[in-house]
DNA sequence: GGCTTTTATGTTGCAATGCAACATATAGGG
DNA sequence: CCCTATATGTTGCATTGCAACATAAAAGCC
């Protein structure tokens, strides 16, 4: 299985420091993959940039991108919860919703917008960095790719209109190569 | 309906006060233009392809359509049910879900994910192109573009990682060009 | 026209999503 | 130690979305 073509080394020149991640990141997390080790990363990525923003890193915000983590699939904000419900008291939904904006906030965690589900961020791209999500409608799996043609595609059609894009969603559904094989 | 490429539709009037202005350029929309005349022409193109396809243009779909079109906007699926209910009996959710998901299939209505909102077509465009919405954050009133460079960097991305996309999702937020200027 | 089949609507009820408002706790700074 | 800013807990509810079943309306057939 090997890696699965890597878009990712490109993504957004890597921010103001060293801080770099496992840059070479599969776009889909492969079947074998050494989760507990590609976890341990992100919490660790998450940690470092907290610290750096002087953000707290609470208890709670760690477990609910654990959560996210646990499963290289966007969950929904109830689906955390019953998540979380499995290692202290039932969070209420508020408590799950305020950590997820922190974490998005923070360019951790994304928002798939066609699932109303959240997704643990993969890589150690630029916050401003526009994204295009792949979502496996087989599996549920997601992934990440940098979107910068989409962005040049998208200024084209601004610099026409006059339109000034802020935010971008791109989401596109799909099979996945693994599920492809598998059928 | 005329041609493809007629991205002059959108308007921008909408009710909220801030977004009144000319267009200099014709892509987002022209806040003069025959409203009256652009809502004709959509229900009559509504009507030709259900013809065409023998699909049943009832009563309600036609009204639901005619609420997408009155706004130019995106509607909630109850701002939906606001609008019916000022000329007839207010429907249930259900009634205006399906509605909705009839319109969606025959590719009159596209359903704006970010929002939770739906957007009466404003093009004739075939049904499996790729479209872009362009949603303004000021004004609420959305662009819609044809796609094909985006989609085209699109698949070849996903295709590098072996993903066979089916369906996408592409929507820019930020400000329209009246907005800008009126701020 | 009657009869059947298909399709569309209406009714009831509820699950999932999301957050507001306020109360309380907790970490740091002075 | 107090004060302030931030984080979390509690209560309650609005919004979104649809399932399941009942009824009506249209289309096809003899």
């Amino acid at each position: 299985m090997g890696k699965i073509a890597e878009i990712t080394g490109e993504t957004g020149l890597n921010g103001l420091d060293g801080c770099q991640m496992t840059v070479t990141r599969p776009t889909f997390p492969a079947p074998g993959h050494d989760h507990d080790r590609c976890t341990a990363e992100a919490i660790s990525h998450a940690e470092t940039i907290c610290a750096r923003r002087a953000q707290k890193f609470t208890p709670i915000r760690r477990q609910v991108l654990q959560a996210l983590l646990s499963s290289h699939r966007p969950l929904g904000a109830y689906e955390v919860i019953e998540e979380l419900a499995k290692s202290m008291p039932r969070p209420a939904p508020i408590t799950v919703y305020r950590a997820l904006d922190f974490l998005m906030e923070n360019g951790l965690v994304h928002r798939i917008e066609s699932r109303n589900a959240f997704l643990a961020c993969a890589h150690d791209h630029d916050e401003s960095a526009m994204v295009a999500f792949l979502i496996c409608d087989r599996c549920g799996s997601v992934g990440e790719i940098p979107a910068a043609p989409v962005a040049q595609s998208v200024s084209d059609a601004a610099r026409t209109t006059g339109f000034a894009p802020k935010m971008s969603v791109v989401e596109i559904t799909g099979t996945c190569a693994h599920c492809q094989k598998a059928a």
